[in-house]
RNA sequence: UGUCUCAUGGUGUAAUGGUAGCACUGCAGUUUCUGGAUCUGCCUGUUAAGGUUCGAGUCCUUAUGAGACAACCA
């Protein structure tokens, strides 16, 4: 026995995790782990941010670190309170716990006393050119820039008007501060990148108008960094032009072997998702998705209303993994994971979402048997209860077929099948209005083969899901399906709200469900037998009970179906 | 016609110079009071060409393809 936990697999790290061992190893930082995750409070939280925010913490968790949390809050124009709320939430949703929280803005006084350092030493410089003038000196990727006629102002000139940026004296646009470095280097960041900028229009979400001059990202991201003692600065790998800049900054200011290292590793990119704040600012400010926590938004709000739990989030996570690599991630994969978990922990519960009256013509009218069921066949303490059997009751209308195919193993004439934890039954045949359309359905009980008689163990094809026609409430069924119809939105030609999905949400507004279900709570998670996981949204009420489709079952029939 | 980064089945990810493995998907079967779950089996892969080496997915060279970078955004 000893011998089998030897041989367990040793699970393979990340090639962060990797680094993050080495540096360990090589005694870097006095074996100390610290990381942060930096949102910058613009928007909602999403899937992208939890691989981020798995990584952040669980590296800290798993070296014995910490994690802080810190908001990069270096632009007032687009920052606000309401953002900071909702991450702090999701990140608890997710069962993370920061060690601290922090602002960028509790730095300000220091960066600013860091940045006339800066213009001490010759390294910076107050430009007075237009944006479009310093962008078009920047030259381009293939053709170097040229140097700002303001870039060797005297020192003291450029402390003076370095000062003014802040006072209000110099309006918005007209300056800035730029770092001194080489306008001809082949990396666009090192043409002299500018480190401050004037916002005086609007005020700042914790300092009001006490800051004038903002710290652009490139400086206040690594600075941050470094006054926080962080070890590893990990981020996505559109940052690795950056990193020289963000070494650079360092070296001008640090004053110890301690130095933060930034790590870049690849960004979360969905099947039939878009994950662009932009686009998905579009979609709820045009009014396609009911608002950032619209079931079908790869935001964590969006996938904790859809029924998602934190437990299915990391599981996907850890399957995708860390690399360098642009993936495309396949969003059943994302699927798969939330099945794993639900299956081991929601309620087995009987819900028929198309509705069609089963009338059992041999059993008493009036008479009600309370029914033993079983809650999770996966969990054995979930224990059971009871659910009430009558003469007429509701099926599937997909679970009659008065003309059926062989492999059909559901009602059709003459066929056996199984009402789950009641009786065996046949189909005797059904009554059609004027349109042919099915009304009712009728079928006779074999009164030997209730649940836990020896004639319930009969071998019968088929099982299905019932409830009772005068035991049952009424629901709403919002049955949610991937939001775009294309697999890979971004690459698409097309404008992207082309290409959503028309059928991403349909709205079932005649279900009828068990009355346990009278009592569920916003959030709760069920799987509906025979059909799918659900979870009862946000605006449901005794009233009006209201369940969202997280994902369906597997369902081998449809396949059979198409054949 | 710059710099940097990346390339392993359909998708994602391991193999740290020594038997190309895992997960998802797909297919076939087993089992089942959910056509779910379970269990079993199968299909499919190292971008290309050279080189180093007893031995290369891994190291070197070149090619090809993909991505990032030219916001007073982060």
């Amino acid at each position: 026995m000893e011998n089998k936990i030897d041989e367990a697999p040793k699970k393979s790290l990340n090639f962060i995790e990797a680094f993050v061992e080495q540096d360990l190893k090589d005694g870097k930082n006095g074996g100390r782990i610290q990381t942060r995750f930096p949102p910058e409070p613009n928007g909602y939280l999403h899937i992208g941010h939890a691989k981020a925010i798995c990584l952040d913490f669980g590296v800290a968790k798993n070296y014995g670190g910490i994690c802080n949390l810190r908001f990069d809050d270096t632009n007032p124009v687009k920052e606000d309170v309401e953002y900071v709320d909702s991450i702090q939430e999701d990140i608890k949703w997710l069962g993370y716990n920061w060690a601290n929280v922090y602002y960028a803005s509790d730095y300000f006084q220091q960066l600013w006393d860091l940045a006339i350092e800066l213009i001490k030493k010759g390294k910076a410089y107050v430009d007075e050119q237009s944006a479009e003038t310093i962008a078009k000196q920047k030259g381009s990727p293939t053709v170097p820039g040229v140097e700002s006629p303001y870039r060797n102002r005297p020192i003291e000139e450029n402390l003076e008007l370095f000062r003014k940026m802040n006072t209000g004296e110099i309006a918005e646009g007209a300056m800035v501060l730029r770092a001194k470095i080489d306008m001809a280097s082949s990396n666009m960041h090192f043409r002299d990148p500018l480190m401050y900028r004037v916002i005086n229009s609007h005020p700042h979400h914790r300092t009001g108008w006490t800051w004038k001059a903002y710290p652009m990202y490139d400086y206040a991201h690594g600075q941050s960094d470094y006054f926080e003692g962080v070890t590893h600065s990990l981020c996505t790998l559109e940052f690795e032009v950056h990193r020289p800049l963000y070494d650079w900054f360092i070296d001008q200011f640090k004053d110890s072997d301690y130095r933060p290292r930034q790590i870049e590793f690849n960004r979360l990119n969905l099947t039939y998702t878009v994950m662009s704040k932009r686009k998905m600012l579009q979609l709820v400010q045009e009014g396609l998705v009911s608002g950032w926590d619209d079931p079908r938004m790869p935001t964590i709000c969006g996938l904790r209303r859809r029924g998602y739990s934190p437990e299915s989030i990391h599981n996907f996570i850890d399957k995708i993994g860390y690399t360098k690599f642009e993936a495309q991630n396949d969003i059943g994969l994302l699927e798969h994971s939330v099945r794993e978990s639900l299956n081991k922990t929601a309620t087995r519960v009987n819900a028929v979402i198309d509705p069609v009256k089963l009338i059992i013509t041999n059993y008493p009218e009036g008479k009600v048997e309370m029914m033993e069921t079983i809650n999770n066949p996966e969990d054995e303490t979930a224990g059971k209860r009871e659910i009430a059997f009558t003469r007429e009751l509701y099926v599937e209308r997909d679970d009659f077929m008065e003309d059926a195919p062989k492999k059909y193993f559901r009602m059709t004439p003459g066929q056996e099948v199984r009402l789950k934890s009641a009786y065996i039954i046949k189909c005797t045949g059904c009554k059609k209005d004027e349109n042919g359309k099915v009304e009712e359905v009728y079928a006779e009980f074999d009164d030997q083969t209730k649940s836990g008689m020896p004639e319930a163990n009969r071998k019968v094809k088929g099982t299905l899901h019932w409830v009772s026609a005068t035991h049952c409430l009424d629901a709403e069924v919002r049955l949610y399906d991937r939001l775009f119809s294309v697999e890979n939105p971004s690459a698409d030609e097309r404008d992207f709200r082309e290409l959503l999905n028309p059928g991403s949400l349909k709205v079932l507004s005649n279900c009828k469900v068990e009355t346990s279900l009278g009592n569920a709570k916003a959030l709760d998670q069920f799987q509906f037998q025979r059909i799918g996981y659900f979870n009862v949204d946000s605006d449901s009420a005794p009233s009006k009970l209201i369940f969202n489709r997280t994902v369906s079952l597997k369902d081998s029939w449809a396949k059979e179906k198409e054949k």
